[in-house]
DNA sequence: TCATAACCGAGACGGTACGTCAAGTCTTCAA
DNA sequence: TTGAAGACTTGACGTACCGTCTCGGTTATGA
C-alpha cells in the first residue's frame, strides 16, 4: 500500500457507474458519436473526474466494453470429449452475443477505438482476441493430445478462422436481419473435415 | 439526360485530387487527425466544395480508400486448374496489400470512417466484403463444377472464413512487427483437407 | 457616346428592378442582413449581373436609396414671403417622410453603409445632406437679401441644425411609438427669435 | 444573492482586456474588417469565452464603444453663471472628442453596430443621446430657474439641435479634412439670441 | 447572314468568418 | 485529495457570403 495518502479517497462505485453509462451511450449511438462531455453529464460526473481515471476516449471505451465483455458469461471453449460439438457451443456463444444488437455495438465500438488510435491498436484489440485465440487453441491442443486431430494441423490457423468469421459478423451483419444460419456445421465440416474430393 | 441545366459543371478533376489529397493525409496520420480542413487546405480547395460533393469526413474517407482498392489492381481470384494455389495467391494478395503500412493505414482508416456513421456502417463492410465473398464463391462452385471438391461443401462458410481471417489480420496486425508468415498453407490445408483423424 | 461597340446591350430595366428589391429587402431587414446573394435570388438575376453595374454592396444599398429618396417627391424648400412657414414645411415633409418606418430603414441603412466603407463616407453620405444643405442655405440666404433675416445670421449653422434634428430623429425614434409632434414650433422659435431673456 | 454556484468563476478581467483589443482592433480598421475571430486571436482568448459573454459582434463592439465612451471623461455639461459658455465648452469638447480619428473611428463602428442588429438598434442610438439629452436639458432648466432663459423655450428643442448637430458632424466629417471651425458661436447665437430681424 | 461581343441566369470555385461543439486543462466551492 | 460545476484555450465542424469564374444560351451590332 504505496500512496493515498490524506484526501479524499476515489469513490469505487462511480467508475462502475461511469462504464455502464459509457455503454448506455454506445449502445444508443456510434463511437465517434459518444463524447467525454455526454459521458460526464449523463453520469452526472464532472469532466476532471473522467480524466483522473482514463486519459482518453479510447481507454475508456476499451475498459466498458471489455469490462462488459468479461462480465457476461465466460465464453471459455467447453472440454467435452466431443471436439466438433465443443467448438460449436463456442461458436455459437459468440453468435448469441453477438446477435444481441447492443453487444455488437459494443464491440464495433471497442474496433473504432482501436482503429482510431493506432498506438494502442495492439494493446486495445489484442485484448479481446488474444483470450479467445488462447481459449481454442487450447482446446485444440488438447484434441492433438487425445488423439482427436491431426497432429500435422495449423491450430493457430483454425483458430483465426473461427474468430474471422464472428469478427466478419459482427461488422457485416444489420440489425435488421439477423443472419438466422447459427450453426455453423458447414463451417466445422470444411475445417474439420475438409472438402478437398 | 435529366438535370445539370444551367450552372457552372462541377470540376471533374477536383475530384480525384481531392480523393488523393485525403489518402495522402490518411498515409501521414489516422483518421481522427485528419480533417475536412486540412484537406481543404492541402487541395487548395474550398471547404464548401467538399461538402458539395460528400455530406461529411466519413464518406469522403471511405470513397479515398475504395477508390485506391479499386485501382490497386483487381484481386480477382485466379483460375487455374489448382484451386488451393489459386486461393493462396489470393490470399497472399491479399495479405501483401495489408502489410504495406500505407495500405494498412487506409484500411483503418476506413473502420474509423465506417464506426463513425452507424448508419452506413454495415453498407460500408459490405462493399468490402460482398465483391470479395462473390469472388472466391464464383471459384469455390467451379471447383465444384469441375469435380474438385465436394458438392456438399458449404462454400459460403470457406469464403467467410478467408475473408474473415484477412480482416482478423489487418486488425490485429501492429505496425511495427508484420506478421511474417503469409503462406496460408495451414489454413488451406484444413479447410480443404480437413484436420479430424 | 464613348464606347458598347458590339455585343448585347444592357437591359436597363434589370437596373431599376434590383434597386426595387434591394429596397424590399431593406425595409424588411437591416444592411447587414442584407446580402448580394438575397438580392440576386430575389431578383432572379446572376451575381455577375450585380457586380458588373455596382462594386460592392455599398455603393447598391447607396443608389437604391438615393434613388428612393430622389423619386420620392422633390424636398425643395418651398419659398413663400413667410420664412418660419417654408422651413417648417419643410421640416414637416421630411418628418413624415422619416415616419414611414420604410423609408426609416433605407435611411439608416445609408448611414450604415457609410459607416461600414469609410473611404466612400464622404460621396456616399454627403450625396444626401449636401443638397438639402444647400437647398436651406439658399432659402436662408433669400431671406437675409429680403431682410427678413439678420446678415449677421450664421446660416450654415442653422441649415446643419436642422438637418441634424431629423438625423437624430431617424436613429432615435421607435417604429412602435411615432414623435407625435410634428410641429417644430419650439425648435424654429428658437433658432428664429433667439431665447435668451 | 441567486445564483451561480459551483463552477469556475468568469475571469473578470478578460472582459476589460477584450474591450481593449477591441477598440485597437476597431481603430486600425473598420467594422465590417474587425472579426470575432481577430478579437479573439489577439486577445488569446477562445472564441467560446466571447460569445459567452457577447451574442454577436454588434454587442461587443457596442459595448467596447460606449465602455471608452464613459470612461473618457464625462462630458458633463459645464455649470457656470454664463449658459452660453457652458454649451459651448460642452461642444467643444465633443467636437475635440468626435475630430479625434480613433475616436471618430470608434463611433463609425458604433454606427455600424446599431445598423446591424436593428433590434438594438434605437436602444444602442438613445444609449448615446438621452444622457446627452438629459445634461443639456437639465442645465437649460437651471438656466430657466435662475431667469437667463426664457421659460416659453422648448428646451428639449435646443438639446435635440445641439445633439443633432454633432451627430451630423461625426457622419459628415471625412478623415482627410477635419473640420476646423470648432467655434458653434453662429449656431448658439442662432439659438439664443435668435436671428429674425 | 453570320460572326463577334457583351449580356444574362445559374451555379461551382477559393476564401474568410460565422457561431457551435468537443477535447483536455484549470479553478472555484463543498465534502 | 476527491467531486461537481463550469470557465478556459484550442481547433474542427458545417454554413453563409464574398467576389470571381465558367457554363449554355440570348441579343444586339457590324462585316
Amino acid at each position: 500500500m504505496p500512496e493515498a495518502r490524506g484526501g479524499r479517497p476515489r469513490d469505487a462505485e462511480l467508475h462502475s457507474a461511469i462504464l455502464e453509462v459509457t455503454r448506455e451511450l454506445l449502445a444508443a449511438g456510434s463511437y465517434a458519436e459518444l463524447s467525454m462531455e455526454s459521458v460526464a453529464a449523463r453520469a452526472q460526473v464532472g469532466k476532471k473526474t473522467l480524466y483522473r481515471r482514463w486519459p482518453s476516449k479510447a481507454p475508456l471505451v476499451a475498459e466498458a466494453v471489455l469490462d462488459a465483455y468479461g462480465r457476461s458469461g465466460s465464453f471459455d471453449v467447453p472440454v467435452s470429449t466431443d471436439l466438433r460439438a465443443d467448438l460449436r457451443a463456442w461458436l455459437v456463444e459468440h453468435a448469441e452475443f453477438i446477435a444481441d444488437p447492443a453487444s455488437a455495438a459494443l464491440i464495433r465500438a471497442l474496433i473504432a477505438a482501436a482503429a482510431a488510435s493506432p498506438a494502442d491498436n495492439i494493446a486495445l484489440y489484442q485484448q479481446l482476441s488474444v483470450p479467445q485465440h488462447a481459449g481454442i487453441s487450447a482446446r485444440l491442443r488438447r484434441a492433438v493430445d487425445d488423439g482427436h486431430l491431426d497432429a500435422a494441423t495449423d491450430l493457430d490457423a483454425i483458430a483465426d478462422a473461427l474468430i474471422g468469421i464472428l469478427l466478419l459478423r459482427v461488422l457485416t451483419q444489420t440489425p435488421a436481419s439477423e443472419q438466422p444460419r447459427t450453426e455453423f456445421d458447414g463451417l466445422l465440416d470444411a475445417l474439420l473435415d475438409g472438402a478437398l474430393r
